[in-house]
DNA sequence: TAGTGGTCTAGACCACTAT
DNA sequence: TAGTGGTCTAGACCACTAG
């Protein structure tokens, strides 16, 4: 483990656990530098990390001040897939392996992917149960090439940890995009949707490895009442 | 302007005239220390930058590659306006101003923001119009002791640009949350809703200042059929 | 093996904040 | 004025990729 990561891990779970508690100020860069022995450029590299995340913000001549995490609630956002949300979020929940095959890459999906077409990648369908309802259906498009096996009971825990704990992929970025969606019948069929519900939300993310090549497409697909989204985001100067 | 920044804003450039193209190699750092004159550092943090605005992916043992930014269309994410949104994405729009006045904070507004009870606020409500129609509804409150005035004219433009450019404020960063909200009389009345639409996609902001405080809380409520977020996100290790 | 990026150090000078 | 974070440098060693 690298010196600035344990640094970053340290002090963000002193900062959860509310030794240094929100508007209160971090130890400075150099009392730091004493405290974990180490130079300042490791400091501010752990300091900088908290930053991205959302947990303080620094000020020239004053220090690095803590952020209230808690006013929107947390963000749960970047890449976090449906498992590590309800952790997160405390939600009793269920998940049903609708579909598991391998097919071939239609026109549609080449041009969202750039997957040549006829490869061949694994489908995966999802239901998301809250309280005994599907509130959520994933669709998953996974490179065979990359995925070479996918058992269902792997698809019915997280497969983002199969990826990363078990095959070692590396993944590193995804785009993601959302929109509200009319819907379909497929949709009525596979979720339990309310009469009177006429469109969904859809969350739709390219996910890519550490090499640059995209081997996940992923439709995320919300009943409205059980949709929210979160993030923290820095204005971008410059 | 910092020298990181200039190499930043240099390489973005040509990456966006595809002078370094999607999948090719930037320089490798040692180059760019004898292109720019600088130290390896400096290098290292515009190429941070780079990264994580999405534009390049970097490799030990290979280099920068840049990455295709037209996938999913480039992210307009982070802390991005109405005006900026339209103007990057070329839509002809209006933007009217229904109600810009000051008011007091409400209990609601108060456990929201933590803005004491009571406490002077402008509330500015703005009909955005695409094609002639209302597809987007902004409401703005905003801390009249960092905004003590607020002209009608502003408001029609970007107010952002007034708080940077004009009042000098130092927008750092904010919370964002996304759901989708039922329809009610007042949204029906200021927008041009369809009448089927039961929902409207809100986007709800808390928006603070380098020095921590939380200046604005902003609702942007979207026409379903014109919402769409687009997001980066890079996966979160450590 | 040569070249790449990743980590880390020690030190310098500057701009800002408090008092 | 003392202390804070912001920028920048020069150099070291390591891990990874490629031919």
């Amino acid at each position: 483990m690298n010196k600035f990561k344990e640094i970053f891990l340290d002090l963000e779970q002193k900062i959860l656990s509310e030794e240094y508690p929100p508007h209160s100020l971090l130890p400075s860069e150099n009392q730091l530098i004493k405290l974990y022995d180490v130079s300042r450029e490791t400091v501010r590299k752990a300091l900088n990390l908290l930053r991205n995340a959302g947990y303080i913000q620094k000020k020239q001549g004053k220090g690095s001040i803590v952020l209230d995490i808690h006013r929107l609630d947390f963000p749960i956002s970047g890449l976090t897939s449906f498992k590590e949300l309800q952790s997160n979020q405390h939600i009793s929940s269920q998940t049903t392996v609708v579909e598991l095959r391998k097919i071939a890459v239609s026109i549609k999906l080449h041009e969202i992917t750039g997957w040549p077409v006829a490869k061949e990648v694994w489908k995966l369908v999802r239901q998301r149960k809250i309280n005994e309802e599907v509130v959520i259906l994933d669709k998953d498009y996974l490179l065979s090439d990359v995925i070479p096996q996918l058992p269902k009971e792997k698809a019915q825990d997280s497969i983002y940890d199969y990826f990363e704990n078990e095959l070692g992929l590396d993944i590193a970025y995804a785009q993601k995009e959302i929109t509200a969606d009319p819907v379909n019948k497929e949709l009525r069929d596979l979720m339990d949707l309310h009469p009177e519900d006429r469109h969904v939300v859809t969350v739709r993310s390219l996910v890519y490895l550490e090499d640059t090549h995209c081997f996940e497409y992923t439709e995320s697909i919300h009943r409205l009442d059980k949709f929210r989204f979160v993030d923290f985001a820095r204005r971008r100067k410059i």
